[in-house]
DNA sequence: CTGTTAGCGCTTTCAG
DNA sequence: CTGAAAGCGCTAACAG
């Protein structure tokens, strides 16, 4: 069996406390400091973390819930955070969602028998009740990405609205007028973007419109029929905005089954910039949002909030997005 | 603080064993029964895994070691992996290795400090010393995708090379003479497809040529570069096999931004069947792995390794893949 | 079937 | 600064 603080103990003469102090970084006499250290490296010995969690009742392990490993956004959130984490020291657990609100729930239940310092979450949806679970047991949960209905966990995320009628006003800047939308309607993210697609519309004089806007599950399935609906219009839109990665990936591929080109036929805007941007041709425009700073601040806002006390009110934290440029959007003459 | 199984016994008046048997699924006397499970429910008692971890030496968590999260082949098979576990009852950790030996390494310590029960490996790549630190330890291993170089280790993966083999015998069925091929260079699995490439040629009566082959990183962005270069030849092949499910989203874009037709102009073979190839049109003709089984296949190997005591050595689990038809493949007309 | 008694490996008072 | 002792919450013999 592995080598326990006993065994240093025999070994150096010591008392128990005397090591465990060691171990946590208190002062020892350098002579004790030289001993333990041998017995330590001879014996190959390594605090059992479970002991020491069962006393101290932290684990140093935050749990994250992710509402689907198999999207590229969460597998990029997933590897800021756990880079994080694990500078300071924080073993991740990281528990799939699979996109349903049950799983969703067992798994903070999971979280919390698993002693869980903290939770980072990226919520199926805004209705996140079952965090209230981790609350009573005292976990500290940070959101990213969505908000909860009742604003009451700490949260980083982007101003969807703003970030979009962002993109879309830089559509009008750009002579757009007709400017269609390929956008989620079930999730929170989806609809503040079409909100703010209508926001800047509306800015401009311009009213949204019905049949421009494709609305439908968030899946390259439904950006490549959403797009395929917006060609086929008797009027086509002069510019796309697709609202997010999945999205305009989908929409790409359904522009690409036609002679129409980008962006002399028409211009496109995308949302999110992924891995995908460097190999699509034309460089698409978009939002980009700043995942890193996502994931870090998730990170710090969370580890303040194990750290330290509470604080008693909730915080977020909106970060800024910007407009990537590409090659996507013409300029059109009018005025 | 949460209740203990001592205040089920001051509630109930029975003995810590008594309780802790009842726990554990032991028999316990009818009448005890509903008392405790009375105190339970009162109290919200919830065992602590920490503590009984502490004792049993088991954690009920399982270790994944994933080369990078950001993959979505990593990202679908953590799902099945976790769905598996989730249902046997454990949880997993999942640690991203980010591409990077260094960082695996230290994951591979981490989990060993957090006394996983076992551990589940999508290694960087062959060289697996760093999971001999859980052997030390006693911590089984299954390897997923990729066999050690020596083959010490639990392994469940597909033939890589006869699966390619399976892929460009097709091709050749169909009349294909000039085929090309995008595959990686730098991994494990493109080598062994590319080695099943030039079986089937061979079979076939024909060579490998040099200039139908583009070989390069695993990545969307040289599949995009490969069918250039592949499509730029005087002589260009008639049909191209993408090895890896990146390379081929590449080099469907690539296609895409020419005028040439799949597969009037030219035929397409592909390799793993995820999202992506429900909304590609043509729907491409691919290599199918059974990423399911895969995982689940991994999860039971562990699982007997946990439960019941060592095998003596290693077993490796081959599963099979089918070519799954699409309409990017054409029939040429000679013999 | 039930209760008593030891620990699992570590931290943490509290004296010295 | 160091040591002795108590205990985190649970399981696992062993008697009864």
């Amino acid at each position: 069996m592995a080598a326990t603080i006993r065994d240093i103990k025999e070994r150096t003469g010591l008392s128990l406390a005397t090591i465990s102090k060691y171990l946590n970084g208190g002062n020892v006499l350098p002579e004790n400091r030289i001993k333990i250290e041998a017995a330590i490296k001879e014996l190959h010995y390594e605090v059992n973390e479970i002991a020491r969690g069962l006393v101290t009742n932290r684990t140093r392990t935050v749990g994250v819930l992710a509402y689907s490993v198999e999207s590229i956004f969460n597998g990029t959130l997933l590897r800021h955070i756990g880079n994080s984490l694990r500078k300071a020291g924080y073993g991740l657990m990281i528990c799939d969602s699979c996109d349903d609100p049950k799983i969703e729930a067992e798994n903070v239940n999971f979280l919390i028998g698993k002693k869980v310092d903290g939770i980072i979450a990226l919520p199926v949806s805004t209705k996140t009740d079952c965090l209230k679970a981790a609350r009573k047991a005292k976990i500290p949960v940070v959101l990213i990405d969505r908000p909860s209905e009742d604003a009451s966990f700490d949260c980083v995320r982007i101003d969807n609205r703003r970030a979009a009628a962002q993109a879309v006003r830089f559509l009008l800047q750009n002579g757009h007028r007709r400017i269609g939308i390929i956008c989620s309607h079930s999730e929170y993210t989806g609809e503040e973007r079409y909100k703010g697609y209508g926001d800047a519309l509306r800015e401009a004089g311009a009213e949204p419109q019905e049949g421009l806007c494709a609305a439908g599950t968030h899946s390259i399935e439904f950006g490549f029929e959403g797009m395929g609906r917006l060609l086929s219009l008797k009027e086509r839109p002069t510019a796309v905005f697709m609202t997010n990665y999945e999205l305009a990936l989908g929409a790409v591929m359904a522009l690409n089954r036609t002679k129409l080109h980008c962006p002399e036929d028409i211009s496109l805007m995308g949302f999110d910039d992924l891995i995908m941007s460097h190999v699509i041709h034309p460089r698409l425009h978009m939002v980009v949002q700043p995942m890193k700073e996502m994931g870090e601040k998730a990170v710090e806002l969370l580890l303040e909030r194990i750290g330290s006390g509470q604080r008693e009110m909730a915080m977020e934290i909106v970060l800024g997005t910007r407009v990537s440029e590409g090659d996507s959007v013409a300029k059109l003459g009018e005025k």
